[in-house]
DNA sequence: AATAGTATTGCAAATGTTTTCATAAATTCG
DNA sequence: CGAATTTATGAAAACATTTGCAATACTATT
């Protein structure tokens, strides 16, 4: 019968139980290989029996690593960041970490606060979403010299190490997919781009890459909508509420994108040949809309994963090489998107 | 200037730079009243000036409490969970904890590592989606006398406090609503029920009132399918391949009946009037889809909100009063659900 | 059989806090 | 003004580990 009783099973508890010197327990854990296979299995016997489960505060203030990771995203909510976050998760679990998760509401004080809350906690890293970040936070990196992560962004010249993509990217090649089906009249709904890089930089790409085409986008035909499917849908009924339509609609992300559809839908429009409609993202869910829709993939699964193994084995190796990593996008073309021609000769 | 420089700044390098002794800088923080104005001041500058950070390892060894509180749900990826825990995420926050994190894909086996995990870092308590666990899991949690919270289930007999929606209940809801509409041929899409008891009990409950009411089920009205849209289509296409079909699909949740409601698109049928879908759960989009989903809603950000709120409190209470909170269920008629005889009628 | 290794174990110091207890200083009151 | 409180501070023990060093017990070698 185990004798879990009373609270306190501590090392040295099991120590007594197996009758060595609680260094020796230590040891069992810590270097196995110098711990004789006899006293070894003694002690994992009393483990087992007492139900020790070893402190990693303690471990902690010895110095040794605390095995947790902070992550801070602007949102868990939306489908935006689940996907990122499960792969991230599931990354640093496979090489033995644990995950502290927060969330700001793309508030970069707040950001900060949880950066510090993590830093009590004495997390062996801390991740951010985006290459923005208030003074405050970067100074706090730099000062307590915690390994930083950048996830969901990519540039060259980024202070942070960073796995993502190159938005500025997504943007063009959103841009360009609308222009190479000569759409010439588009509208455009993007999110507050205040501490939001990832839309600051698609939305400055499609300014530039229309305007530089010819194409300027007057403000009749821009909305703002936050990352809601309900709001962005709004937006959208606003944008098409009186006639000329745009011949197609370039969206902030995937859920914007679906607001936008489910808008024309209720409409009554008729997609794409009414109107042409992509997102930038392919969350999961966008595939499966119907029609399905037109996108630039950011290959969320591919980010997390990797930013995970990459962050991990930079907290673990002592040589600490920065790197970035660029994830490629790509253009899915699905049912939401065709020729601008063929839509004026339709209407 | 501060001088934050080479590493080490605890809380001795706070007291040697105030010129006060340890315990007076621990005391500032732990019982500010204990200090004298002048002397908070000193060690506040100090603090700042050499960016002195608490550390919670250090605290946690002590006894205190660590901050942290372990949530283990069967999944971050898909809508369904996003909710609770972005809203259990910051009621724990407000009150001062920070969240651990980690999915099992619904494996209970994985779960039951995880709270180990969790257990080694000390955190203050576990929450958990459902009351279905392992016994290894219950006997950790009993040896360890962690707190431990159940949910989104809830149970009157449960074993653990808990804080969710009955599911049996959201079951038979979606099926009343169904009958009450006279429909007499029901098609079935629900997830394998084994380790989640969400899904069996909305499933047993459906079953159990259609019968009760002169309803069965044939196996081919039956299917299976995981939560994932896609999978879904997949599943209610095949379920509508041949005629006559049904009247309606009930669905394990929203999830699995936008699936159903994309397929049905696909195949051009008219939504409700070919055939009427309810989900469960009314996740965040649900009301944004065209049509708008019928469906029974689980109020998950009330659940994440009082689950932070009760837990925290629990926890910090000395008293540990277990408690059992049952969140309403509503049923939301929306556009997927008309009645059955006027589809009969059209078709 | 004595020597030199090597493998195993224990001792004790160190990690960064909190807290109890004791002490010193300041305040109140008669 | 001196005694009795009250307030503010410090010293040291405690928390659960890890690890460098020293000690002991083997094993192999000649």
């Amino acid at each position: 019968m185990p004798d879990y009783q009373k609270g306190k099973v501590d090392i040295v508890a099991v120590a007594k139980a197996a009758k060595v010197s609680p260094s020796t327990v230590s040891r069992t854990f810590n270097h196995p290989d110098l711990v004789s296979p006899a006293t070894r299995k003694k002690i994992n016997r009393a483990v087992q029996r007492l139900g020790y489960i070893r402190n990693r505060a303690a471990q902690t203030m010895h110095g040794k690593r605390s095995g947790t990771i902070g992550l801070v995203v602007p949102t868990i909510n939306h489908a935006i960041f689940a996907e990122v976050i499960q792969a991230f998760s599931d990354s640093i679990d496979r090489a033995g970490f644990s995950l502290l998760l927060a969330s700001h509401g793309y508030d970069l004080d707040r950001e900060y606060a949880m950066v510090r809350k993590f830093l009590e906690h004495r997390v062996d890293g801390v991740a951010l979403v985006g290459l923005e970040h208030s003074e405050a936070t970067r100074r706090l990196i730099d000062q307590q010299k915690i390994p930083a992560l950048a996830i969901w962004n990519y540039a060259e010249d980024s202070e942070l190490p960073c796995v993502g993509a190159d938005n500025h990217l997504a943007g063009r090649q959103a841009a360009e997919h609308l222009l190479s089906l000569g759409h010439q009249d588009v509208g455009l709904i993007f999110p507050d781009t205040q501490g939001n890089d990832r839309a600051r930089h698609r939305l400055t790409a499609v300014v530039d890459y229309l305007g530089g085409h010819g194409i300027a986008i007057p403000d009749n035909r821009k909305s703002e909508a936050p990352y809601s499917v309900s709001q962005a849908k709004q937006a959208a009924l606003e944008l098409l509420a009186d006639p000329p339509l745009p011949t197609a609609l370039l969206c902030g992300n995937d859920v914007i994108a679906q607001g936008a559809l489910y808008a024309a839908q209720m409409l009554g429009l008729n997609i794409p040949q009414d109107i042409s409609i992509i997102g930038i993202g392919d969350f999961k869910g966008s595939a499966d809309i119907e029609p399905g829709l037109t996108t630039i993939r950011i290959p969320a699964e591919t980010i997390g994963t990797l930013a995970g193994e990459k962050f991990t084995s930079y907290i673990t190796s002592d040589t600490r090489e920065p790197f970035r990593i660029c994830c490629d996008l790509e253009c899915i073309v699905r049912d939401t998107t065709s020729s601008a021609s063929l839509e004026r000769f339709e209407s």
